[in-house]
DNA sequence: GGAATAGTGTCTGTTAGACACTATCCC
DNA sequence: GGGATAGTGTCTAACAGACACTATTCC
């Protein structure tokens, strides 16, 4: 396939000489912080917005990053430590006006994690914190509150009709931590019966054992089934 | 917001001292002919793969796109003469090996739109041809084989859920065709009494006139009402 | 026993599949 | 009437919401 003149357009072709836009990818990080839905968010440190609070992402690096996943998972474990999270592309937001320095194009991952602690930067001036969705702060970097708001809907959209709000939780956990995690995702509160009903139908969870609280009857402790992690109901 | 060191950054901000990635946008642009489901394919004129089948797109042109989805239209009206098909992001591949040439990434968009002879180009060597997506050619360019079959996966789940095959039919339509195109892009046959009580519980069509054909009782001829475009059963 | 939480039984209304039926055209 | 296609009536099984009920713990 690789004929002799096709060998040589690839050695002389310089993708310098062309305008190629500006390629970035951004995550929307979600984990449930004390009841509330929140996504992880930075203080820019340097221009442009700097100063103003964004959702971790940055340029592609060419030589690091074999994928644009890769790119994804790099600066989630650097703002997290978390090395295999729930990570699904959301899509891709590309035009001439989205950043001031020229055409920009950023590749935008949601991810889902259980709650930890944010890893703070060594460099003083940047600062990493977890922000109810309902309260994002004004005066967002770039597109970014716009990012947030549709990966939110994307997500929602998602938790009614399948399992996703299960990689919030820390493992095991119990059907009535399941449910609330899926109300908070929602917004609204659930049926029990119906939850557990469907849920058991799907025969998606396994039990482990028991764990007393300090009050009422103990609950049973739940992890997903290997395999079962991205179900869908009626898929 | 935009102190004066902003400025100077914005000023002598040059993309050209970074490495970046190729970036480009790809189409699977869908239509039923002759009672298959098909894809609009382009011959490769230039290295690299030249000659080989590819799916339609190119370079963002960062002086005419003013968006990723400009660029995506800009390609479609180019091959087909249609202007406002129905098109969807589907997502984007990013990586070091897609591309001989390099760090490719390209966002892919699918488009369904009611039959239309392809656009041929003046240079002789480019074809434009509909191909069945059960008999894509063998040996497409990059990994374009790939993308059509995650864009089908895409289109068939949606199909289920939804009245996006409507899009695939010339206006108007009687309710038999529309099911005849869901059960082409499903590949299964569906109750005729459960698709038309769904949809007309949904609300989403309006009568227009009779049609008579060759054979039979005369068949209603539909649209769909002004806005219910994406209607989305159940949401 | 009482408070608190986990978990179940069961009625009811809605919806999808199956399939036989009627309706309207052409010949 | 017969062939062909459009469109409907209706039975049944599956499932979700509602909500009252039982179960198990700590005090």
């Amino acid at each position: 396939m690789t004929d002799r003149s096709e060998a040589d357009y690839l050695r002389s072709y310089d993708i310098k000489r062309y305008d190629t836009p500006l390629a970035s990818v951004d995550n929307v990080i979600f984990a449930i912080r004390e009841s509330w839905l929140s996504v992880l968010l930075v203080k820019r440190a340097d221009f442009p917005y700097k100063g103003h609070w964004s959702i971790p992402g940055g340029f592609i690096d060419l030589k690091g990053d074999a994928s644009l996943e890769d790119c994804a998972l790099r600066t989630l474990r650097a703002k997290t430590g978390i090395d295999s999270p729930y990570l699904e592309q959301w899509g891709t937001v590309g035009n001439a006006t989205r950043d001031p320095r020229g055409w920009s194009m950023t590749c935008v991952y949601f991810a889902l994690i259980p709650w930890v602690e944010p890893i703070q930067p060594k460099a003083g001036s940047e600062q990493v914190a977890w922000v109810p969705v309902d309260s994002l702060p004004e005066g967002m970097a770039f597109d970014h509150a716009d990012l947030i708001q549709l990966a939110l809907t994307r997500l929602r959209a998602k938790a009614t009709y399948s399992i996703l709000p299960v990689h919030l939780l820390h493992n095991p956990f119990t059907l009535t931590e399941f449910q609330r995690a899926n109300e908070i995702v929602l917004g609204r509160t659930l049926e029990k019966k119906s939850f557990r009903r469907r849920l058991l139908a799907a025969d998606v969870l396994e039990e482990i054992g028991e764990r007393r609280e300090g009050m009422g009857r103990p609950a049973a402790l739940y992890q997903i089934k290997a395999g079962y992690e991205g179900f869908v109901f009626g898929g």
